[in-house]
RNA sequence: GGCGGCAUAGCCAAGUGGUAAGGCAUGGGUCUGCAACACCCUUAUCACCGGUUCGAGUCCGGUUGCCGCCUCCA
């Protein structure tokens, strides 16, 4: 069975057969780095993760392209209100970046690359398009001559007709139609620049990405991915830019994450209700963000609260229990032969329904169900007297093996308590051997303080972190 | 005005023709010295109306409600 995903060109799934056999290439829009990254911009740094850890996983050779605007609009008024210059800025937001996503289990992309390192190629880039007569030079300005692209509008499925009745788009007398965008705008005075043909200035939102798509992945890529909001204009304006530059597809498979609303509301400036990555991951374990993010098909929206939060925190809490105390028998499994196949043909039909679920357009809202089937299992088996090594580390692999691929791996670091804690949970099981209930309660608790949470079993006392 | 999405149990959420996954929460039971973990059981006919079909949450038409894009935006 082949992957499927969900194209916006078509608005329909359709099997990923990439242009080159076993590779992908796949460019990602990245943020503009004028603050810390919110929720909303951490969607789909996660969801694209997961989808290039499971196409890995699936044995493709993935090349993973993310860019940083490190220069716009955005970025100089951030700059004049902080009285800081924009590279300054930038280059503090993009550390945090990596540190917010970092922490959410999102690798880093094989090349992050930034605007600014690409003015050479985005002049040349527009200079072509205007031999081209796709753009046009205007007081220092340079447009996209939208009209002029016969596929406008294929992304976003609008005509050019419609989108000029309703839209609010700016007359400005520089352009020769209201619907053209800006390529390259020209500095205002004191501001950032780079020289150009057209005189100092900076280039237009849009160029950028097509620019850097085309220099880090080719003419075409596979796979284009960014935010629902970026299908208009940001992504049909990159297919108009790349495809009247190459005269070749620009992107064969477009997908599009949905929105994070906090409360039910859409964050925004003026409800002020922007979350940060870089303030809830001082009270939250990233995981669980992450985890609640892909409790959710990426395609759909996700409502953000308190509440839901706690829901993943248990959710993800029987998961990880699950898996320690798997771990915890292992220390006391033997070589059984008995009935062992069973359980492992159990484990690996699991695993099939993972895999299955994630080729169908990344259902990581199913693939987490799979995980749950396998936690239910696990737990059945413990309930057997006697476990087999072999079925144990079969559980673990495929846990290991599955989690890797949503990033939210369960295994943590192992380990070791402190002598004074060893020294108090072997008086405890002293206390418990004689019966001595009260004071093996008393240690309970104390350890309870510690957060340390311990449960007694037929094979022993273990441990784990808790609240 | 144009384009699009959503409406499934108390909450979250899968499910694109064949008698409604999963999680959280709730209640009951088992296990436990007690507890915790866990296991078992328990809770829906899928916004509404009409149609197609042997059969629809799942397709078609309509109604209602909510949301997004068309302007910087993940």
């Amino acid at each position: 069975m082949s992957i499927q995903i969900f194209n916006t060109l078509s608005r329909q799934k359709e099997e990923f057969i990439p242009l080159e056999e076993g590779k992908v290439k796949m460019y990602v829009c990245g943020p503009t780095v004028y603050n810390y990254i919110h929720i909303g911009n951490a969607r789909p740094v996660i969801v694209y993760d997961t989808v290039r850890r499971h196409l890995e996983y699936r044995g493709y050779d993935v090349k993973y392209v993310s860019n940083f605007t490190d220069v716009d609009d955005k970025l100089i008024k951030a700059a004049n209100e902080l009285g800081q210059e924009v590279p300054e800025i930038a280059e503090r937001f993009i550390a945090a970046y990596f540190e917010d996503t970092k922490a959410l289990g999102c690798a880093e992309a094989d090349v992050h690359p930034r605007v600014t390192d690409h003015m050479v190629q985005i002049i040349e880039f527009i200079e072509a398009l205007i031999e081209k007569g796709y753009a046009y030079e205007s007081q220092g300005d340079v447009y996209y001559r939208t009209r002029k692209f016969a596929g406008y509008g294929k992304l976003s499925h609008q005509s050019v007709d419609e989108l000029k009745v309703g839209a609010r788009i700016e007359t400005g007398d520089k352009k020769e139609d209201e619907l053209d965008f800006v390529l390259w705008k020209t500095a205002k005075p004191k501001e950032i620049s780079w020289d150009s043909p057209w005189g100092k200035g900076r280039p237009g939102w849009h160029i950028e990405c097509s620019v850097m798509a085309r220099e880090h992945l080719g003419d075409t890529i596979d796979i284009h991915a960014g935010g629902q909001d970026l299908t208009f204009p940001h992504h049909e304006n990159e297919i108009a830019q790349s495809e009247a530059f190459t005269g070749k597809p620009f992107a064969r498979y477009w997908m599009h994450n949905g929105y994070i609303n906090i409360d039910n509301e859409k964050m925004s400036k003026s409800l002020n209700n922007f979350v940060l990555v870089n303030d809830i991951l001082k009270e939250m374990d990233p995981q669980v963000l992450r985890f609640f993010m892909l409790s959710v098909h990426y395609r759909h929206p996700i409502n953000y609260s308190q509440q839901l939060v706690e829901d993943a925190v248990a959710g993800l809490e029987r998961l990880r229990t699950a898996y320690g105390n798997l771990k915890h028998r292992l220390g006391t499994s033997a070589d059984l032969g008995d009935h062992s196949d069973i359980w492992i043909h159990k484990i690996e039909a699991i695993k099939t329904a993972f895999i299955e679920t994630m080729d169908d357009d990344f259902n990581t809202a199913n693939a987490i169900s799979s995980l749950f089937d396998l936690s239910r299992l696990s737990n059945t088996y413990l309930l057997e007297k006697q476990t087999a090594t072999i079925v144990l580390e079969t559980f673990i692999a495929v846990f290991d093996e599955l989690a890797g691929v949503l990033g939210v791996p369960f295994s943590q670091q192992e380990e070791l308590l402190d002598e004074e804690v060893e020294a108090l949970m072997a008086e405890r099981i002293r206390a418990r051997k004689n019966r001595d209930f009260a004071r093996a309660d008393e240690i309970r608790d104390l350890f309870k303080e510690k957060k340390i949470i311990l449960e007694d079993t037929a094979q022993g006392t273990r441990w784990k972190r808790g609240q």
